[in-house]
DNA sequence: CCAATACATCGACGTTTGTCAATATTCGTG
DNA sequence: CACGAATATTGACAAACGTCGATGTATTGG
């Protein structure tokens, strides 16, 4: 055992600094970064943006997949998880299942962002 | 230009346009979901809110690792996706790596995800 | 110099992710 | 009811990711 074993506040006043507020929660951060994933796909960003750009804000996969150049059971795919995660819903008429942007989502991951 | 104008945040908010008026096109969309990918993990989200919250907005490796809770080498490997993605800077003093925020940065990206 | 410290990099491993083809499901229509 | 169209789901597979242990690289102090 060295003397610095047994001066371990010494070993922290060399390098290390206090916490000023408290950092995020592993709850907090796993949920944050959960939203944030759903978001971190180039496929998943244009296909909101689709939506975004469409006439009445809503549109139906058949709309989606000749224009994103994914085959149409991937888009399905992408778009699941951005309705899991909240930011489209989905409605469905006759065959069709049109999709929309739920109105705060992305400015509220955004200003969580912020707050970090 | 300065060294901020060469990092890939900026880089993705100089180059987008606001989503709502036309759809992403695949090189933008591809860039922005690089960007938003380093923050899509708690343990980064977590490290950029404990360097945020030390005193001088500035910490040390030694100062995360163990609030952390993952191995040394797994910290300066998220640490790392941190700077190249733009939102952190390395500056060495002595042995110690100290990072810090990179202002606007997390603005940055949270302002575009608000323009949808 | 030599040893110790702080950090980065490398190699390996299991897990997750994005994509497609094939199949299932739901709904309108003849 | 049976068929066709739009969409969802499943299974498979390669690529990317997160983590660790081991090793490499500077830098400080004796």
């Amino acid at each position: 055992m060295t003397l610095a074993d047994l001066l371990p506040v010494n070993d922290v006043a060399a390098c290390c600094s206090p916490l000023t507020t408290a950092p995020m929660s592993v709850d907090n951060a796993t949920r944050l970064a959960g939203a944030i994933k759903a978001l971190a796909d180039p496929a998943r960003l244009r296909l909101l943006s689709m939506v975004a750009a469409h006439a009445d804000a809503e549109a139906c996969v058949c709309d989606l997949t000749e224009p994103l150049g994914l085959q149409q059971s991937t888009v399905s795919h992408h778009l699941r998880i951005l309705v899991d995660a909240g930011y489209l819903t989905r409605h469905k008429r006759g065959t069709w299942a049109y999709y929309r942007l739920v109105p705060g989502a992305l400015d509220s991951v955004a200003g969580l962002l912020r707050s970090v």
